[in-house]
DNA sequence: CCTATAATTACATACGTATGCAAAAATTAT
DNA sequence: ATAATTTTTGCATACGTATGTAATTATAGG
């Protein structure tokens, strides 16, 4: 009772003609008249004929799978890219096949392997990096690789961020302007590179305007540890602001200062951070933040896949998305702030 | 430069041994001697090789791909899902092949036969219906259906769900004991097994303590409409408590009570909801809910595929799984309350 | 040391489809 | 109407691997 398979010679066989000519219907840009084009299709929904992906596959070397590799799946922007990601492939008639590095060692590259076995088209690595033996097994598998929401160097690799500096220097300009003197920061996992440019960019224009960093602690990315560092940073002589490395440990850090330790927000404290994920708009947090423009980012890393992928062997391209400061109520607005 | 690919053929003749030689090598279950094992993992390794797992599906049948099918994932249960799923599927040599309809009609059948075209060995759908034709075609073709928190009817359908009935009766139970007199309800999408069966469960539990429903509105499981659902069911002699057919929407009820009606939660009102995502234990919200037990629902939902995978032609299974009412700070927490 | 048995191996084939090639059919030009 | 050209078709083969079958080798038993 299971296991029926229909196959493109039993098509034929019913329409009385040649499996290359079932074939031949089914591929496009090969020809077919328009007679057995219509004994094809008339034979074709009587069995429920559709062609096997994976066979055809094997012989055009074209799997129309795309691999990803996510591990933060807690922090709402990936889900949300993910999200518009598949969709945007699936209109280009790829799929996506997820892999979810267990979050504990370096066994990124063994992730990537198992990618490899399948036959990708293309893999887009989000929010980790990727080791250079595996970038270039993959460069000499002619399988392209996108890092998103990652920067790293290396021969042939994407990549595709938003603006990390600059929105982190908008951040500190920002804080600047609202008249605050004592500036901390809560930094992101320090092996991340939207961390570090985050970080470079808002302390550059820190002491662009003569201003310094009164205190960083690190939150690793993670809501937990992010409430410590608050709860350290804020301890005694507290800071009057704080830049946090992204949306998610902003969450944490707001809910620390206001039921924990008593601060009101913005008023006591002004608080922005980076990502602008849904949840930073709900009235609870009302986030003032850096957008990191998703849609952007996926339109520009489904493109650099798409002609990595036609027109093969083409140079690694680094993508920078100008990230806007959105302004709403958990930092002091500046008088008379505009853009 | 790009394209170089490694066959089990070039493996053998390094290893000088026959093609199928490797293929036991790197087939469980296959008898090869200590000697050419070793001769192939050398040669293996020097040329790089890994099988070709597509081409393995093809003659084998086994694909080790699982479909998932998924459409919300605003909703932060649905991404945590998917990151135990992968994982579970994962370690059981498994990966899973994501599909996400957009949100416009009833393509999900369109859908389910894309996914159909890969030969996964099973289907996952989560948070939709399956139309019964599709199910059909699914169970003819030997594939495995489990829906993920939806119950549907349908010969060899399996679901796996929270015992939202009970769920709902617990979270009336829990109100009532509060002492509230003027109970609300805010509806999920009435198309959703998930929301008829928490209201069922709700409004039976109401009657049987001789109480009865004092508003009804419906948020579609969007936080947009459950805003709208509580300015229409606050607007005159409001409730006194309100049940939200999940988290997601309860957030944006207690915004719009909080931040636009000027009511606290709980003072004014009580809220409590269903399935305690990750944030409804965030301070801000300090949600009382029933809990879905996303890991053993997930858990179920990897067991019966494998079981069907393995065994196949087995009988649906409906699971559901106890839902516990989780107590934070939403609803009046009645006098004396345990369990 | 020889036979009986078990383990291993190579050969050939199959999975379902796409595609180069040559034959056949259809179309156009003369 | 015939030749020249284009389009369509069927045949055969290839993609990379697993596996049944038969031949070979290794192991055990006497």
């Amino acid at each position: 009772m299971s296991k029926e398979k229909v196959t493109s010679q039993q098509v034929a066989e019913l329409a009385g003609v040649s499996q290359s000519a079932v074939s031949r219907v089914y591929t496009t840009g090969a020809s077919a008249s328009k007679k057995t084009t219509d004994k094809v299709h008339k034979a074709a929904t009587a069995l429920g004929y559709r062609p096997n992906v994976l066979a055809r596959a094997m012989v055009s070397g074209k799997s129309r799978i795309i691999g990803l590799v996510v591990a933060y799946l807690e922090n709402q922007f990936y889900p949300d890219a993910i999200e518009k990601l598949s969709t945007q492939l699936q209109e280009k008639g790829y799929h996506v096949l997820i892999f979810m590095p267990s979050k504990t060692a370096e066994n990124i590259d063994a992730v990537v392997e198992e990618i490899l076995d399948y036959q990708v088209e293309g893999i887009i690595v989000a929010s980790v990096a990727l080791s250079s033996q595996l970038a270039d097994r993959c460069r000499s598998a002619g399988v392209p690789v996108v890092l998103f929401n990652r920067s790293q160097d290396g021969e042939g690799l994407s990549c595709v961020t938003s603006d990390n500096f600059s929105g982190g220097a908008k951040a500190a300009r920002f804080l600047l302007a609202g008249g605050h003197k004592k500036i901390g920061y809560i930094a992101g996992w320090e092996g991340a590179s939207t961390q570090r440019d985050r970080e470079f960019g808002f302390t550059a224009a820190l002491q662009q305007e003569g201003a310094t960093l009164y205190a960083r602690e690190a939150g690793d990315f993670s809501m937990e540890k992010a409430s410590e560092a608050t709860r350290r940073m804020f301890s005694d002589d507290r800071p009057d602001a704080v830049f946090v490395a992204n949306d998610h440990m902003a969450f944490a850090v707001m809910d620390t200062l206001r039921f924990e330790l008593g601060l009101r927000v913005p008023e006591d404290v002004s608080v922005i951070s980076y990502d602008d994920v849904p949840a930073a708009a709900w009235p609870a947090y009302n986030l003032t933040t850096v957008r990191q423009r998703a849609n952007q980012m996926v339109r520009e890393t489904v493109r650099i896949l798409m002609e990595q992928i036609l027109g093969d062997g083409l140079q690694g391209q680094q993508i920078a998305i100008g990230s806007p400061v959105i302004v709403r109520g958990s930092a002091r607005i500046p008088e008379g702030w505009n853009s």
